[in-house]
DNA sequence: CTTAATCCTGACTTTTATACTCAGGATTAA
DNA sequence: TTAATCCTGAGTATAAAAGTCAGGATTAAG
């Protein structure tokens, strides 16, 4: 069970714009890398993606950079990790209606189990917005409660 | 985001095991390897680590094969996975006390989001039994419940 | 006692995905 | 005009995962 250097990176990015940049003024991806010691041409790819998600936009030429394109409590974790990587995934059986992983069977017995397991991380990254990292929320999983009335991460310390 | 074919290829054999043993006769990895789909000694490999961490034990010569050391509501999807492969761990800094994953910074930024996914993770499938699975729960994540009262899934359809 | 079925182990090879680099072009502020 | 940046595709290198192989130990059954 493990996490890429491509959504690491785009977090660790993602996180760099919004502490660093404000509405105006964009962040270079070299002030980045070397920040985040990322290598330069491997932020390039990145955030190539990440723009054609609509999550930053470019401002080209010299003096350019990055921005959000929305305010950092409305870009979640999982919407970075979709641009960045492939979607979180745990099964592994084909898209195509009624075929499961196996030969024989419709379904393989722990088929549940991992579409269960790919849920639970996506509403848990979908809760966390760039400010929650920014005001060092996302601390204790065991106060992670969902309200209603906002879109907002409610924690309380649990100790 | 994905987990490989060693805590995937361990948790089906061991439903496997759960499944068609009982606590008389054991089940011979050939049959699980024909069942579920997996090399033989590939499976040789995982259940040396299952036995190590007495998940399963065995019986040897003719005849033999596996059985489940306990029984199967005690015998959680974490157990398994960390059995298997190296165990969920999403942050990447030293364990050295005090050390962060770069340079200059004493913990980066994101650290406590990986650390929470890892906690929810871990804790998703710490609530998860052998059984629960034979039993098909684990359908509806948004219906996990901690209940203190025992150490099982509660669960409701949610739709 | 012999055979065949199993567990047991370590070393080895293959394959694949990731991580990363490179080269060259486009855009724009100073 | 220059230098700083974004932009893109193709290519390479590395490491980890996945899987194989060979040989030995144990034991039930014939
Ligand atoms: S993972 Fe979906 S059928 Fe096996
Ligand atoms: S992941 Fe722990 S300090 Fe970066």
């Amino acid at each position: 069970m493990k996490i890429g250097t491509k959504g690491r990176y785009a977090v660790m990015a993602m996180v760099d714009v919004a502490k660093y940049g404000n509405k105006t003024t964009p962040v270079s991806l070299s002030d980045i890398a070397e920040r985040q010691e990322i290598s330069l041409s491997y932020l390039e790819q990145l955030f190539c993606k990440l723009r054609k998600a609509h999550l930053v936009s470019s401002m080209r030429g010299a003096l350019g950079g990055y921005l959000l394109s929305r305010s950092s409590d409305h870009i979640s974790i999982a919407d970075i990790i979709d641009a960045a990587e492939e979607p979180v995934r745990l099964t592994r059986c084909p898209s195509i209606k009624g075929k499961g992983c196996m030969k024989n069977e419709v379904q393989c017995l722990t088929h549940h189990l991992w579409e269960g397991m790919g849920n639970q991380i996506s509403s848990y990254l979908k809760k966390i917005s760039l400010q929650d990292i920014l005001d060092k929320k996302s601390l204790e999983p065991c106060a992670l409660i969902e309200s209603p009335s906002s879109n907002h991460l409610e924690y309380s310390t649990c100790s």
